[in-house]
DNA sequence: TTCGTTATGTTATAATATAACATTATTTTA
DNA sequence: TAAAATAATGTTATATTATAACATAACGAA
């Protein structure tokens, strides 16, 4: 995942330097959840302690995280927690666009530019897990283009590239 | 999903006109199993009555089917079936080309080219279920570089648009 | 035929997700 | 403010998808 606010939300992401992301501040995770609320605020809707903490465990973890996980997290809490708990949270945070869920490995990451709906290209590194989120607008206008010539309206993305990344390439080659 | 020799395996797929293709005839069917039958042969891979018979439950289905609709329909085939028996037939099915996987509704269709490996695109039909595999080169070639990047090596891309399809799009705007 | 390998049968269980209904919290309206 | 309506959460049960582990059977090579 990578972090706005140290480079723009264009093509390259700040995320092409695998080691500054592999970690989230804890600036960057309150910069996520401060946006959140925010955004949660504009629109009139409840950002409630437990979609906060939902969020916060998302931002926190260094990989996208399966429910499950977050759902035991949520007991180390303290909290009274069972599964619809944390999918009704991941249900609000996704329809928010807050949070994107990944269909090939059933997991769930923060979306790192939740400000405006889009498209997204995830790199999902089959070796470390590491995921990456990126914006190529042409590749995803590309698929809307070809799906239109099939008369096909698209209502929703899914584009999961999973192969090593960068630094598990170079471990790999040596 | 498109029957090859109707037309080249290009960016047209038969598929275009989605009447052609709801019901696959016996004819496209069994041509598949001809070429799944050579396939394996060349491989020097056993093609199991097992593996034949799911492929076959697959082709025959008009829409990606789930691994336990294809369990029932073995066991009313007579065939004593459980869990891992789908699946390892599925398993091998996968490996080899001739069927692919949906991770966004978890089903399994067959392929429309299994001759040479490649990538494709589904477009997922969010009213009606229907799916068609296209193959834009392009769009994988696009998303090859983007990935390159970001130093990203692709082993495996699952792209798949869900949307409206023409036919309900058209019934939909009525 | 014998042996090693591969495939399948079988039972149990893991992992992911939702249904249904009760309770609590929040917002709206009177 | 009080009552009613709405939204969120708690709770229990269950559905759905997938795999682990070990036994048996089929197959292929020697
Ligand atoms: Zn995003
Ligand atoms: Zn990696
Ligand atoms: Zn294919
Ligand atoms: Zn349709």
């Amino acid at each position: 995942m990578c972090y706005p606010g140290s480079a723009t939300m264009t093509e390259q992401c700040p995320h092409s330097d695998m080691t500054s992301c592999t970690l989230p501040s804890s600036e960057q995770v309150t910069r996520l959840i401060d946006q959140a609320t925010e955004l949660c605020d504009k629109r009139n809707l409840r950002f409630t302690r437990l979609r906060k903490q939902v969020l916060e465990l998302v931002c926190k973890a260094e990989q996208p995280v399966g429910a499950y996980h977050l759902l035991d997290e949520l007991r180390e809490s303290g909290r009274s927690a069972a599964p619809p708990t944390v999918y009704r949270a991941l249900d609000f945070l996704l329809e928010q666009g807050l949070v994107h869920r990944l269909a090939t490995n059933n997991t769930y990451l923060a979306c790192a530019h939740p400000q405006q709906p889009h498209a997204a290209v995830f790199l999902v590194c089959s070796q470390c897990g590491h995921t990456q989120e990126v914006h190529t607008g042409g590749v995803i206008d590309q698929l809307r283009r070809q799906a239109g010539q099939f008369d096909f309206a698209i209502e929703h993305a899914s584009v999961e590239l999973t192969g090593l990344c960068s630094r598990c390439r170079q471990l790999h080659e040596q």
